[in-house]
DNA sequence: CTTGAACCTGACATCGGTGTCAGGTTCTAC
DNA sequence: GTAGAACCTGACACCGATGTCAGGTTCAAG
């Protein structure tokens, strides 16, 4: 397929597919006249990249571990190093920080659509408004 | 307190400080010759913010938000109105299905991880590390 | 009064993924 | 062969919190 029908299954944009690629995240083969033309597999690949980059990672960190994954895109699967297994604990640590901190937030959130609802039902009623 | 000691309680930079002030989710007063003063609810309020910012919302969007939230810090405490508690609740949306991206996120890389432990022990018994 | 730490304002830099525009080429279908 | 959609490369802009530097002022302690 070629680079918009990609664009369109994976929700990422044209813009980025590319980016990607110049990252060395991503391969594509060329036709004759230069455009990009990518196998299946690159859906699920694409997407990966897009969790990944979701969770803060970025494109050196994505290179890094891409291609330890358990890959049903058949790439060459290599194993971590020691080292680099290392880097990814810190990460996971990173992200386990990040969640807690994100459902804080959800909380802190919760509270105050939580008191507004009461406001609004308050007016609904009929009464007076609290200003 | 001043600003340097507000910054060492809080972790957060003095330049930071100063930004949220140019943003108005923090007041201070100021000693006779231009120099910030701090209450102790400041500690509070900044920490409220970082979580905040931690979950990725903008100054704005906190700026909004925080006048609405049960105040220790005695503020005003206005309550949220339907229309805020309209965006508050695209904004819970975008948290939640950042944390499910992250919990995805640290799946691969436990994976990862593990399938590096196992090389890992391998080697260490003498065996010869998968290459 | 002096000295050094802490503070002030203002300006500029950064990071990295993404949007967007320009100017040109390729592909597909008629 | 021709029109129009899709693609190509390259370049620049952006966002927004934070770092950092410069040059100057204030504070607190001796």
């Amino acid at each position: 397929m070629r680079i918009g029908e990609l664009a369109r299954r994976t929700g990422v944009s044209v813009r980025s597919l590319r980016y990607y690629e110049q990252q060395g995240l991503l391969v594509s083969d060329r036709t004759p006249g230069g455009h990009r033309e990518y196998g299946e597999r690159a859906v699920d690949r694409v997407i990966r990249i897009q969790v990944l980059y979701a969770a803060g990672l970025n494109s050196r960190a994505i290179d890094s571990i891409l291609p330890c994954m358990r890959d049903e895109d058949g790439g060459p699967n290599e194993h971590a190093t020691a080292r680099l297994a290392q880097d990814l604990r810190a990460e996971r640590e990173r992200i386990d920080r990040q969640i807690a901190d994100l459902m804080r937030s959800r909380e802190i959130l919760d509270e105050v659509i939580a008191a507004a609802d009461v406001d609004e039902a308050l007016e609904m009623s009929g009464a007076n408004a609290a200003r």
